[in-house]
This record gives C-alpha cells, structure tokens and sequence, in this order.
DNA sequence: AAGGGGGTCAACCGCAGACGT
DNA sequence: GACGTCTGCGGTTGACCCCCT
C-alpha cells in the first residue's frame, strides 16, 4: 500500500529551530496538548511539518528532558543495557529519566561505541574482538542467546509498564496507550507462564517481576538472577528507572552456559581508560 | 591567523507497525 | 480483510564547534 508524506514539501521551514518557533510550539502544547502532530503546526502558525514538531518537542522542549552530560552512572546504564537490549534507543531511553532515545543514540554513536572498541569490546556483540581483543570469550551458545532475547522482551515490557503508570498520571493518556499496555502484559504473562517458568528453570534462572503486577500510583521492579549468572537487576522507585547491581562469584569457571552471555562478558571485561567508573564491579 | 580535520548533536529520512474506516 | 493515515523508531546527515598544525 502507498504511504503519503507526512507532510507537504513545499512551502515549510526545515533546519534549525528558531526561539520564536521553540515559543509557539510551547505555548501550544501548553494550551492544546499535542493532539495530532499533523495538524498541529497550522494550528499553532509553524511553517514546519508535524514530524518535525514531534521530533523537537520529544527531543528538545519537553519539559522533563535533562539537558547537560550524561554522568558516568548513565553512561554505565546505557552500556548495560545495550549489551541487553541492542540498538532498541527508545527502550534504553525509557529506563534512563530525562534521557531521549536520540540523546542515547549519539551519546553510543560519539562515546561509547569508541570506548568499547579501544578496550577490545565489540560494541554490537559486547563480546571480545576475535583478534586482537584482550578478552577471549567462546561465542554465546544459542540457549543463551534466547535467554537474552527472553530478558529484552520482558525489560521491554517492564519497561513500557512502569512508562504508562506515569503516563496515567498525565491527562493527556490515551486510549492507544493503554492498548500499549496490553502488549506489554502479553510479554509478562508469557515470562510468567509455563512457558517462561519451564524456559527459565531450563537456564537455571529465577526471576521475580513485581511489576507485572504494578499498580498505577507506583512500580517497583525487581529480577534477582541467581549467582550463576552473578549479576542483578533491579527497578527502582516511582519513575520506574532501574539500576543494575553487580555480584562476582569466585568460581566463576563452575558456570558453564550462563556464564557467556553478552552482559556477563560486558561485566567481565577489565575497568580501564575512561572506563574506570566500572571498576568498582571488579574489586 | 587561517584552514583542515575530527567530534558532536540537532534534525531529517524512510520504514514498519498500529490504528481507524 | 483491504486500504489509508498516523506515529514511533533507528539510521543517517550536515551544520557547527573546537583543536591542532
């Protein structure tokens, strides 16, 4: 099926916002809500498209946004779950409060991409380069990479839950959203059922998700991975951001399947260079 | 002082999925 | 179910800035 253009080409502003536009499109939102980005410049006086309306109020004016450097914590996060979640900036966006996916996106692109690579690490995989790497890692067996791709889903889908609890708050909740919701429970209640129990008890992993059944006021969110894979994760607080805490068994050669995959070798590779903030994990 | 090169980041593009009719 | 529209997402681009020579 054809899919018209968002926008009509001729006639409308592109390239960098002005403060006057910054204004008016603030103003609006301000008064009307955002409704529907498409009609939203005529009714505001914007020479701009609706995308580009959406993408600089998302990006830069909203409110709640969080300008300035990222902390070494964030940067920490945004690693962990890279090596979690791949290139999902929206999902990573959602854990990391103030934090867009954009800002994530080039923050990985510019920074953090270049540092795991000037230690070994290969950004996409989070394993060690083949060669030249100082690590050397057998590549992730296959139940393990399930096992990642069982815990991104159900990241997501926390995610996206402790997300529309807030949005609740917000008078401008729609029903769309909530229909997220259920998408996002689907995601739960497979990891909940015997499907997920059997797959989980099949890599020796025990998870505990409160969250799937967070209230609206609050979520509190809490996976706690056994020894094996001696690490933890956790949600934190009424914003529904977690943090990531991490345990190091000393047998480490005891664990056999759990022991490879992507985050764990992200947690195994040695604090150095401008990746000294992780050192404290290797003491 | 000039200009070249690299880094950064706001903004754009196009795709895919959700939604409405 | 088919089709059209809207929105969100990830990848990419290009303008700007800073540093080095």
């Amino acid at each position: 099926m054809g899919r018209a253009p968002c926008c009509e080409k001729t006639g409308l502003k592109r390239g960098p916002w002005t403060q006057e536009e910054d204004e008016l499109l603030i103003e609006y939102i301000k008064k009307n809500g955002h409704g529907s980005w498409r009609s939203l410049p005529k009714l505001a006086g914007l020479l701009r498209c609706g995308k580009s309306c959406r993408l600089r109020w998302t990006n830069y004016l909203r409110p709640d946004i969080k300008r300035g450097p990222f902390s070494p914590e964030e940067e920490k996060l945004v690693i962990q779950l890279h090596a979690i979640l791949g290139n999902r900036w929206a999902a990573i966006a959602a854990q990391i409060p103030g934090r867009t996916d954009n800002e994530i996106k080039n923050l990985w692109n510019t920074h953090l991409r270049k540092r795991l690579l000037s230690i070994g690490i290969d950004p996409q995989t989070h394993e060690p380069t083949a060669i030249s790497g100082p690590l050397k890692r057998p590549p992730a067996s296959p139940s393990t990479r399930h096992m990642a791709q069982w815990e991104s889903a159900r990241l997501e889908a926390e995610a996206r839950l402790s997300m529309e609890s807030s949005l609740l708050l917000s008078p401008s909740i729609t029903n769309k959203r909530i229909n997220n919701t259920a998408n996002a429970d689907y995601f739960l209640r497979i990891w909940h059922s015997e499907v997920g129990n059997s797959f989980r008890s099949m890599n020796k992993v025990v998870c505990s998700s409160p969250a799937s059944q967070a209230s609206v006021s609050g979520t509190t969110m809490e996976t706690v991975h056994k020894p094996e894979l001696e690490s933890e994760l956790k949600f934190e607080g009424k914003s529904g951001h977690f943090y990531t805490g991490i345990t190091h068994s000393s047998s480490s050669d005891e664990v056999e399947d759990s022991s490879d995959t992507a985050l764990q070798l992200f947690f195994d590779f040695p604090g150095q260079n401008d990746m000294s903030f992780l050192e404290a994990h290797f003491n």
